[in-house]
RNA sequence: GGUCCGGUAGUGCAGUGGUUAACACGUCUGCCUGUCACGCAGAAGAUCGCGGGUUCAAUCCCCGUCCGGACCGCCA
């Protein structure tokens, strides 16, 4: 029998069907027995009188119990007296599929009567909460649109390697891994491959991938494994067409999130999808410590003049929302000193962004420097030598003038969703003391 | 890595230097004329994170250790 989702029900209505899913919820009356059955679309009842004519069912689901799955068949028809969309299943054959043996370790359904450990611990029935599937779709349809953009622009997806042999920058934060009898590590970023298809010719590239960082780095915003979601393309004139490519994407995905989902995440999520305007707001480093100096009193603890910390990216969104009306705030002329060496420079200023999302930071971008002999010195300035070698190869046999940028997708669900933490915006939480499950 | 805070039934929490460690949800049993967060009654369920110390006596005080949380740093 064709399988039908609950949330497709109205149009079966009179109609002999087959559901299946999760038993959600079980009430056992004198004289009616009451299931709720679950499946990803949705939750519907399912009614069964105590009867003589019944007394199969009237045992199956007296002996079932909650978070069981099960097959049923029967005839779905409207009911006034059902507060659960009105309608409700009577069925004809109830089949348990597999069984709950034991006691939940936790209420899933009440996310906030748990720990986060605990539920990271159980992630498995933690996702079965209403609001953790549908924050997955919702992830889904937003990466979909992101890569619709691009495609539509003339990108390709490429594929690079996680496992490299030489660690790709500074080499402080990558993980080791054994390689048969010597070391590898695991990429921290695509940024060399993705330079690489430039000087391939590749034009027009994005990839969506993990990336591996070995930072104890304990906030609510980092995770030691995450998604990135990184581009990068050729024949620019500056960083200002990185910018307008990102704030283009996001603009275009987030407009189709909103369609689909804006009124849905606004009951479930109790936030609100704002499209943005084209252009974002762009203001200098230098600038904006200025605005706040004058608007908030805030003041940089000198030695990190250059570079931004949590509370000026906070400030840096109300700055953004008070004078722009606008959730994103591009930040530029960053002092070079906390900039890649492979950011390209315009009289010592490097040619680079941050873009921050109410108060995060959800991307770095920035033309790159492709001038073989600037490369290398700005690589030399920085202490780097052997490792980058194949790097620099790149660059000796022509290769177009180039940018990029990536976002961390799991950073960009938490923010888009009002989600306290990304531990809870990815599937599963990789950080300093978390392996498992 | 730094600072602060926490670890007590399945879950979330209360509490105490000494008798039976409280409450809510969940679980189980019985009852209940259609429930819809069903309701009612009862029951079971806790080496009080682990190791050591102080004490007549420690879940409680002290030290160590492990685990976790918030914020900061690092960044996507």
């Amino acid at each position: 029998m064709e399988r039908i989702y609950i949330k497709d029900l109205r149009d079966y209505f009179g109609k002999e069907i087959e559901l299946q899913g999760f038993v959600d919820n079980i009430r056992d009356l004198q004289y009616v027995q009451f299931l709720i059955l679950r499946d990803y679309t949705g939750k519907v009842q399912v009614t069964i009188e105590k009867n003589e004519e019944n007394s199969k069912l009237n045992a199956i689901v007296s002996g079932i119990t909650i978070e069981s799955t099960v097959k049923i068949k029967g005839t779905i028809v409207e009911n006034e007296k059902v507060k659960l969309n009105g309608y409700e299943v009577i069925p004809s054959v109830i089949t348990e599929t597999s069984r709950c043996l034991e006691e939940l370790p936790l209420n899933f359904k009440d996310s906030s009567s748990a720990l986060i450990d605990t539920r990271l611990d159980n992630r498995f029935l933690d996702l079965r909460n209403d609001n953790n599937i549908l924050m997955f779709k919702i992830q889904s349809y937003l990466v979909q649109c992101m890569r619709e953009y691009l495609y539509e622009n003339d990108f390709s997806e490429i594929h690079t390697p996680k496992l490299i042999g030489a660690a790709s920058e500074s080499g402080s934060e990558v993980f080791e891994v054994k390689y048969f009898d010597r070391l590898a590590y695991l990429a921290q970023s695509p940024q060399f491959y993705k330079q690489m298809a430039m000087s391939s010719g590749f034009d027009r590239i994005f990839e969506v991938a993990p990336s591996f960082r070995a930072e104890n780095s304990n906030t609510n915003r980092h995770t030691t494994e995450f998604t990135s979601f990184d581009l990068e393309f050729s024949y620019i004139d500056s960083y200002e067409d990185v910018m307008q490519l990102e704030e283009n994407m996001l603009t275009y995905a987030i407009t189709k999130v909103n369609e689909r989902y804006g009124e849905i995440i606004k009951n479930a999520f109790g936030t609100e999808v704002v499209v943005p305007k084209t252009p974002f707001p762009r203001v200098k480093l230098p600038d904006l410590y200025k605005e706040l100096k004058e608007k908030y009193n805030f003041e940089m603890p000198s030695l990190d003049v250059g570079d931004m910390n949590a509370e000026s990216e906070k400030l840096a969104y109300r700055y953004a929302m008070e004078k722009y009306n606008s959730e994103f705030i591009f930040v530029t002329d960053f002092s070079p000193k906390k900039r890649a060496f492979y950011h390209m420079r315009k009289d010592g200023i490097p040619q680079g962004f941050d873009l921050i999302w109410r108060g995060v930071e959800i991307t770095t971008g920035a033309q790159r420097e492709h001038r073989y002999d600037i490369l290398k010195e700005q690589a030399k300035e920085k202490g780097l030598g052997a490792d980058v070698e194949f790097y620099m190869n790149f660059f000796k046999y022509g290769c177009p003038p180039h940018g990029g940028f990536a976002i961390g997708v799991d950073r960009l669900t938490m923010l888009l969703l009002n989600i306290p933490t990304i531990k809870e915006s990815m599937f599963l939480f990789r950080g300093p003391n978390r392996l498992t499950p």
